[in-house]
RNA sequence: GCGGGCGUGAUGGAAUGGUAGACAUACCAGACUUAAAAUCUGUUGGGCGUAUGCCCGUGUGGGUUCGACUCCCACCGCCCGCACCA
């Protein structure tokens, strides 16, 4: 008897898809389309465990789908562009490109061998000018469209190396390399106009019935529809108006200050003739850009010494300018209401500013004292003294009943605002898409003609210095003007790698075309019928991308129906790995990798090591398992097993060695049964030839139930079952033949290499890819009888087996004949009496 | 800080509101073997008990229900995101 070797199957297979070009995906009208798509890697070089997993489940999709007889596009292509490359250049020299290409190629070659049913003649980079050239004239057309624009931001400013730094550049609020305090500095940068679409790209997420309602949830979070009032104080000095935004305008009367952003008009106004103020600014503006570093920065605040009078009560309210108010929601002004926001509370007790109740909990009405009373806007609450006329009123009945008064008075009035930002894609980088515009003395900003696109990236330049190498380069950044011809000079910002990933999926329906999208391909293949990648994408990737679908259906790129690009979408868990590390004499972690400990202890030494489970894979931690070096030792169709086993997909899985090992064990057994049964006389005739069909019969029923509903852990666990069934089975030779091709259609779409082999081997014909997908019988599938727990108050005491079809009445009169339940009732009356038919009954007493 | 999620044996996990622990790992025992490996078989949530069986048990505390891992409330722990990481 042979062994099963799958490097010696795997090859033989991958080689005859290939030559028959299986998975080349090509136009066909007569079937129907399913285009199935994993978010794109990025090259770093090597692929893990997460990429092995991610897509895996990709290709049981694809792979199923075609057994099904649809028309499968499943493409793969690299999200090339971004910051890993210009810092590899810098800290090991050589160039951005050839690192990246040298990346994809290894990549590739690390990928090939898994047996992805992947169209790799669709295969593309984001950093190919073939591709980036076409995102120009996407540019170029949202600019026609007004759908970018130029405005001011913050970033993050490093003083020391003089340039931009990225959020993750910022640790601690210091730059990572110069480890000077970042500050908050103002550029003119280029915007997506994505707040436009706040209101579709918010009522559209009710359509997405299979996106995770999670996602669907973060998306209307980040969105942020907010109802509220717009209102001015007036200034006490001289008259002039202070605009706010509310989204409490109940909690008015309960107003204690006006508080304005740092980078509000009139706070950088007075800055000019307050010394103070402007320390005081310096000092605010200091810390990152992100909401987190905003959020949790210390509460700072600045008595302007101005006064405002309340438009209700006529009070005199102070302004101070505060650290924690954005600029760049609502107006950058508000009034706090310290008794219902917490926030507020421990500003004005750090202040010593007044804190007015304006409602009381119904059956506790008593003052604020640390803790802000902040009950939901739902809640009914007890009213102090309220402007409208309300006593008992909830909080979004008084904020309605606020604004109706506001815009009856004429001093206000009620606003929907989104907390979704226009998209800022200007990124001071060398290593991303030139954004195609001059910039003229004469002309100012002018869009590159179409013609001269791609604008490609310079290869001479140097990234031994900070900053964006384009702006220093000697010569690419000269020019003629696209509209007088005069010397002009290139924008030399580059475009945020996510502009990128919005519409890589679309170009896959026609990759090599001359304009982003070939409109007929597009509406062949779109949308993308399933689309999977991690859950940390739930919200800038998906948005962004949602919103590109959109912009380029007004450009005419996409057909309206492709305007929400993912039909579905499947979050997937990571894979993690135990962290095994050991102390220094100073008490710091030491990490070790997986193959230098055994039992707990140190191979080398024989010291323990403390073991750290579940943690997500990182090269720091020393907790990798690299997929190549695993499919060397087992086998590819081993790694997608493991992968898809043991832990629902959304759900993260820990890699074991010993689970790897099982799984090739389980596949070796899978095999050997193949060998058994193919060595059997046909002749053979045996017992039970019907459980084994009827088992195969629900085994495909469940198998099938569970790729299609992302439940392939399920599938795995049903195959095991299935298997071990076989293994035990005497039956006939006919019937055990049928079983094992029939496991090997089953397993195909995750372990497609063994399947082939099985099915060769048993006289399957043709490719086992090419073979229709069983369908259970359902005469099969029937059972005679059920068996029934019968619980006494809750608890299970006994069970009866009793005809599936048995009425309730009669399932009574049985269960009360139980000797369980007649020895528990003790010749009294059951108080209730249950009987849910083919599930349970239970005797109340 | 804000938004979202997760929490079940020694371990990964299963369970349309209906027998908690399927399937797998690990451990232990047995078969085969001169022996080991490989392979096969069996046991295994905790406690009490010879046993029929009984009690406890799904992060913690409460609630809804005939019945809760599942629904609701509060808390604890961990993970993801927070707009220049991809």
């Amino acid at each position: 008897m042979s062994r099963y070797s799958a490097a010696e199957i795997e090859a033989k297979w991958q080689e005859a898809w290939s030559k028959t070009e299986t998975f080349k995906a090509v136009r066909d009208e007569s079937k129907p389309k399913y285009y199935v798509l994993e978010m794109f890697p990025y090259p770093s070089g090597r692929i893990h465990m997460g990429h092995v997993r991610n897509y895996t489940m990709g290709d049981v999709i694809a792979r199923y789908k075609m057994s099904t007889g649809h028309n499968v596009l499943h493409p793969m292509g690299w999200d090339a562009f971004g910051m890993p490359a210009e810092n590899a250049a810098m800290a090991i020299g050589g160039h951005p490109k050839d690192w990246t290409y040298g990346n994809i190629a290894d990549m590739r070659d690390q990928m090939k061998p898994l047996g992805l049913s992947i169209d790799w003649s669709r295969e593309f980079a984001t950093c190919d000018p073939e591709y980036y050239g076409q995102q120009q004239a996407l540019f170029l057309d949202f600019l026609e469209k007004g759908l970018v624009y130029r405005k001011n931001a913050v970033v993050n400013w490093d003083p020391v190396d003089m340039t931009v730094l990225a959020n993750e550049q910022v640790e601690g609020g210091r730059g990572w390399r110069s480890g000077a305090l970042v500050e908050r500095r103002e550029l003119t940068q280029w915007f997506f106009k994505i707040s436009d679409m706040s209101e579709e790209l918010l009522s559209a997420l009710d359509g997405l019935d299979n996106w995770p309602a999670k996602v669907r949830l973060m998306q209307e979070n980040w969105i942020g529809k907010s109802r509220g009032l717009q209102f001015a104080f007036e200034r006490t000095d001289d008259g002039d108006a202070i605009e706010v935004y509310t989204t409490r305008p109940d909690t008015l009367n309960g107003a204690s200050f006006v508080g304005i952003s740092p980078d509000h008009p009139l706070s950088k106004e007075l800055e000019k003739s307050n010394a103070d103020l402007a320390a005081f600014n310096v000092e605010a503006r200091k810390g990152g850009t992100t909401e987190e570093a905003i959020e949790t920065a210390p509460k700072l605040g600045f008595d302007t010494g101005l006064k405002v009078k309340h438009p209700l009560t006529g009070d005199e309210l102070p302004v101070w300018v505060a650290n924690f108010i954005l600029m760049g929601y609502g107006t950058g002004a508000i009034f706090a209401c310290p008794a219902h926001d917490q926030r507020d509370l421990d500003f004005c007790r750090k202040y010593d500013l007044p804190v007015i109740d304006t409602f009381y909990a119904l059956e506790d009405p008593k003052p604020v004292a640390n803790e802000a009373f902040v009950p939901p806007k739902s809640d009914k609450v007890k009213w102090v003294d309220h402007f409208a006329g309300l006593d008992e009123a909830t909080g979004q009945e008084a904020i309605d009943a606020t604004i109706a008064f506001a815009e009856k008075g004429g001093w206000g009035k009620g606003v929907t605002k989104y907390r979704l930002r226009d998209w800022g894609l200007s990124r001071q980088r060398y290593w991303g898409c030139p954004i195609p515009v001059v910039h003229c003395d004469d002309c100012g900003v002018v869009p590159e003609k179409k013609e001269n696109l791609p604008i490609e990236l310079p290869y001479d330049v140097t990234l031994d210095v900070p900053g964006n190498p384009l702006d220093r380069h000697p010569t690419w950044r000269n020019c003629a003007c696209p509209s007088c011809g005069k010397d002009a000079q290139r924008e030399t910002d580059t475009m945020d790698t996510f502009v990128d990933s919005s519409w890589y999926f679309a170009r896959f329906t026609a990759p090599r075309a001359e304009t982003p999208t070939n409109l007929d391909d597009a509406t062949y293949w779109m949308n993308v019928d399933q689309y999977i990648g991690g859950i940390e994408h739930a919200i800038l990737h998906l948005l962004y991308s949602r919103f590109f679908a959109r912009a380029m259906q007004v450009c005419g790129h996409l057909p309206e129906s492709a305007k929400e690009p993912f039909d579905a979408l499947f979050t997937q868990g990571m894979v993690t790995h135990e962290i095994y590390q050991t102390r220094d004499e100073k008490g710091r972690p030491v990490y070790h990798l997986p193959e230098d400990v055994a039992d707990g202890k140190l191979i080398a030494t024989g010291e323990a090591v403390e073991i750290i489970p579940s943690a997500k894979m990182s090269k720091s931690k020393k907790n990798v398992v690299d997929p190549v070096s695993i499919i060397s030792s087992f086998g590819a169709d081993t790694a997608r097993w493991f992968v898809l086993s043991d832990s629902p997909p959304e759900r993260d899985v820990e890699w074991t060695a010993s689970g790897a090992e099982a799984s090739h064990k389980h596949l070796s057994r899978v095999w050997n049964l193949c060998d058994k049964i193919g060595a059997m006389d046909p002749a053979a005739t045996g017992q039970g030839d019907e459980d084994l069909l009827r088992e195969m019969h629900k085994a495909i029923r469940d198998v099938t139930l569970g790729v299609e509903s992302f439940g392939f852990n399920a599938s795995i666990a049903k195959l095991y079952g299935f298997t071990n069934t076989l293994a035990k089975s005497k039956a006939g030779a006919v019937a055990q033949k049928q079983a094992i091709k029939t496991l090997a259609q089953l397993m195909a779409p995750m372990t497609p290499h063994l399947a082939e082999d099985i099915w060769a081997h048993q006289g399957g014909e043709g490719l086992v890819i090419d073979a229709p997908w069983p369908v259970a019988d359902e005469a099969m599938l029937v059972e005679a009888n059920v068996t029934l727990p019968i619980q006494i108050n809750g608890k299970r005491r006994a069970e009866i087996s009793v005809p599936a079809d048995m009425s309730k009445e009669e399932v009574e009169k049985i269960a009360l004949a139980n000797e369980a339940v007649i020895k528990a009732l003790d010749g009294a009356q059951p108080k209730k009496l249950i009987v849910v038919p083919g599930r349970i009954v239970n005797v109340v007493i």
